[in-house]
RNA sequence: GGCGACGUGGCGGAGUGGCUACGCAGCGGCCUGCAAAGCCGUCUACACCGGUUCGAUUCCGGUCGUCGCCUCCA
């Protein structure tokens, strides 16, 4: 078991991830808002996460991986509404989108997802006891959370109190008369016309604000003080920063030990935002690309840098994807090289530093450079299944399909061809072959067929 | 305007106070009937200006530029 280094948002420097009790791990990690289908930059954290949980595993840790679904919140309403549709039906549509579209990733699911429209309970009572503590008070109910009264809001996010708005209503609206400081964020929020799904409570007929949802999924799945808590960047301030203030105020003590954020990814140099209209919807990029390709793309770059989409950047991580399931065409199953054992070290040494996965998977192209090399003496596959099975991509070792029947009699056509020496004929054959979709390689004693 | 991050070779992208990142692309070669795959070799760097230092891409300051947050957006 290594001892592994992440960055923490909180302190602003790579700490020691120490567990609470032997070696478990519990991270939670904000899932999306689902009012449509998911973009590339949705599916940053969750393969970050589902990653990092699965290399933690690697390393004799006991992990919990928490991803929730924000299925109650005003872009629903906004969404649905000009649609038509009941937002709880279009929250459940988009859930099972979510559900297939990072199904289609191929790392498998946390283990917990949580609704927040199945929290509604354990909310209600978080809320009761802010309120009950003083440090959240009710208002034409509506329920807000007093920021001032928590001493230590702003440190997460490093702000000043005086440079904050939370600036959900402008300023002389109702919800803002009914604060009684501009920077209170709103717990509950009463019913309103418009608004299709609502929930008894306290202070009348309503529906949790997105912060709360959090603080009590999160709660209700792995308690307090867990190990890390993760999203994307853009969530720092202010849901991060909420979060952490209610967990303070209500329990006394932190949400989480490291807090751990994603950089953005970007579309013509700007985050890909659907207000930006610069989207590229999940699905569509796995089907052009392939999910290998996908992962390989989102681990090219480290997880705090912001990671550029383009055309460029997809072409050079199918590239990649393929020199490595080249790799492993070449290395039989079995045991590795005892001298590239050092190398498999280094890969995973790279990842127990603040998860760098472009460091390691230089090392892990060092490590095929080598071990094909010793393809002779017949290196066997170990390492590297080790190594892509925590990157998520042991699928590059599969077998390849076989070739239909008729494509291997038109690579044995060829064959014969090659050696009546009627190359016309031969490179004829081959564009065949092409033209159904395989490619054909000559070898040593014959040919091989392979998926293009 | 406030806070924060970043500027590395054609592209992507790590890292380091002095020693080849790595991959893709390019170029040369080996192999091949020609290819493909593979292998070998090789060219393009550390935004700019100062400072600290024997020595800075790496530390400090400034300039310019880019990006994120400050309007529930991963």
């Amino acid at each position: 078991m290594r001892e592994v280094t992440i960055h923490d948002t909180y302190s602003g420097a790579v700490v020691p991830l120490q567990p609470r009790g032997p070696a478990r791990v519990g991270i939670y990690a904000c899932g999306p808002t689902v009012y449509s289908r998911i973009h590339i930059g949705n599916a940053r954290p969750f393969v970050v996460f589902g990653l990092l949980a699965r290399f933690l595993e690697h390393e004799g840790y006991a992990v919990r991986l928490v991803m929730n679904v924000t299925d109650v919140n005003d872009k629903i309403y906004d969404a649905a509404g000009p649609l038509g549709r009941p937002s709880a039906e279009l929250a459940a549509e988009m859930t099972e989108h979510y559900r297939a579209d990072t199904d289609a990733l191929g790392l498998g699911r946390p283990d917990e997802e949580p609704l927040a429209s199945e929290t509604i309970g354990p909310i209600v009572d978080y809320i009761a006891a802010l309120v009950e503590r003083g440090h959240a008070y009710a208002a034409d109910g509506d329920v807000y959370f007093a920021v001032r009264s928590d001493e230590r809001y702003g440190s997460l996010s490093h702000r000043l109190l005086e440079n904050m708005d939370q600036g959900e209503d402008a300023a002389g609206s109702p919800a803002a008369q009914r604060k009684r400081d501009p920077l209170d964020f709103a717990l509950w929020k009463a019913h309103k016309p418009g608004e299709d799904t609502v929930w008894d409570s306290p202070w009348g007929p309503g529906r949790p604000g997105w912060h709360i949802e959090c603080s009590a999924m999160a709660e209700g799945a792995l308690g307090v003080g867990f190990e890390i808590h993760g999203g994307g960047s853009d969530l720092v301030f202010p849901h991060h920063e909420n979060e952490a203030a209610q967990t303070r105020a209500a329990r006394g003590t932190e949400l989480a030990r490291i807090w751990m954020h994603n950089g953005m990814i970007q579309l013509t140099g700007e985050k890909m935002a659907k207000s930006a209209g610069n989207i590229a919807p999940l699905h569509e990029v796995i089907e052009r690309w392939g999910a290998e390709a996908v992962v390989m793309y989102l681990v090219s770059g480290h997880y705090r840098q912001p990671l550029a989409f383009s055309q460029d950047a997809l072409e050079q991580a199918e590239a990649n994807v393929k020199r490595i399931r080249e790799a492993g065409r070449r290395l039989a199953d079995g045991d590795s090289p005892a001298d590239l054992d050092r190398l498999r070290d280094r890969f995973f040494d790279a990842l127990a530093r603040d998860f760098n996965t472009p460091e390691a998977l230089a090392v892990l192209n060092e490590w095929i450079r080598e071990a094909t090399g010793s393809v002779a003496e017949g290196a066997g596959n170990a390492h590297l299944r080790e190594m892509l099975g925590v990157l998520g991509l042991e699928s590059l070792l599969a077998a390849d399909q076989p070739a239909p029947g008729e494509v291997v009699e038109l690579a044995q056509r060829r064959e014969q061809a090659r050696r009546e020496r009627d190359f016309q004929h031969a490179d004829r054959l081959r564009d065949e072959i092409a033209a159904r979709g395989w490619e054909v390689r000559d070898v040593a004693g014959g040919f091989e067929l392979l998926p293009r």
